[in-house]
DNA sequence: CGTTCCACCTGCCAGC
DNA sequence: TGCTGGCAGGTGGAAC
């Protein structure tokens, strides 16, 4: 589900409302996701209190006092919500609430994930540059590292489709099949073109489009295709912006031709014919 | 090494 | 109305 834009906003709205709060208590109900949640481990949260939350690609980093880093990644669909009630906001099952802490204030934070690809993992704040899952990650798209030249010279040695390229978290870290599908549109490249025959014109427009696409949508709250919430429940705004994921024979908002669809390892790859070469 | 395929899960929707 | 198959915003390991 989540890729930069969301993961972003939900940061942004976890770091105005998380930080300074601390956490009074932990419940583990379900322990089977990517990698098994460990409850003694998180044990270790309380009393802590919540410093301040990061992100790397689409990782959320949440950082609390005794130099402890808890790392979190949604999966396909995933969400971690702030709660006030014991309500579960909807569009959410109870059954798939798998993690909750309780914090000082009366709320909660609840981990949510039906389908369970996603990860929640304490770390030290001294494993951050250490841990398997943030180590192997690439250039974060919204800094300088990502730019035309840099992206020429990763692209020129792969022969893979360009879009895979794109969604390979250890080249840029954070998009996914939405926005690979948006930034290409924008950029006006075939998604299915191949990595090696990018020229240094078409990566300057891609980093450009990158850019522009996952700040747009970092403003709108990000993308619910179908069930994407952000921290308060709320569901992102940019899915109304989409110009061809999800859009398979519907017009081209450019040009009328109707947006066509691919399979590009396994994942449905929107473009459109006439505007994208 | 790069690339491709598959497994991991549940929910939902189209088609029968 | 049910049932079934296919597909879904991700990742990592196996196999080539």
């Amino acid at each position: 589900m989540p890729e930069l834009p969301e993961v972003e906003s939900l940061r942004a709205s976890l770091a105005r409302t998380l930080v300074g709060r601390t956490c009074l208590s932990v419940e583990v109900r379900e322990q089977r996701l990517r990698r098994r949640v460990d409850p003694v481990a998180l044990g270790a949260l309380v009393g802590r209190k919540f410093v301040a939350v990061g992100r790397r690609g689409k990782y959320l980093l949440i950082e609390l006092s005794g130099q402890l880093l808890l790392l979190v990644h949604l999966g396909m669909s995933g969400s971690l919500t702030r709660r006030q009630s014991d309500l579960t906001p909807a569009g959410l099952s109870v059954r798939h609430d798998h993690l909750t802490l309780a914090l000082d204030d009366g709320s909660r934070l609840v981990y949510n994930d039906p389908r369970r690809f996603g990860l929640v993992r304490l770390l030290s704040l001294g494993e951050r540059d250490s841990a398997p899952e943030l180590r192997i990650l690439g250039a974060e798209p919204l800094e300088d590292r990502f730019n035309g030249g840099w992206l020429w010279r990763q692209a020129r040695r792969r022969r893979a489709a360009l879009k895979n390229l794109l969604m390979d978290q250890r080249i840029v870290a954070g998009i996914g099949n939405i926005y690979a599908a948006e930034i290409l549109f924008c950029a006006a490249v075939r998604p299915t073109r191949r990595s090696s025959r990018l020229t240094r014109e078409q990566a300057a427009r891609i980093v450009e489009a990158t850019k522009q696409v996952l700040q747009r949508s970092i403003g709108r709250g990000g993308t619910t295709f179908r069930n994407y919430l952000d921290g308060r429940g709320v569901p992102g705004r940019f899915a109304a912006e989409l110009q061809v994921y999800g859009r398979a024979g519907k017009p081209c908002r450019r040009c009328r031709t109707p947006i066509g669809v691919a399979r590009l390892g396994q994942r449905a790859t929107f473009y459109c014919p006439k505007c994208q070469r």
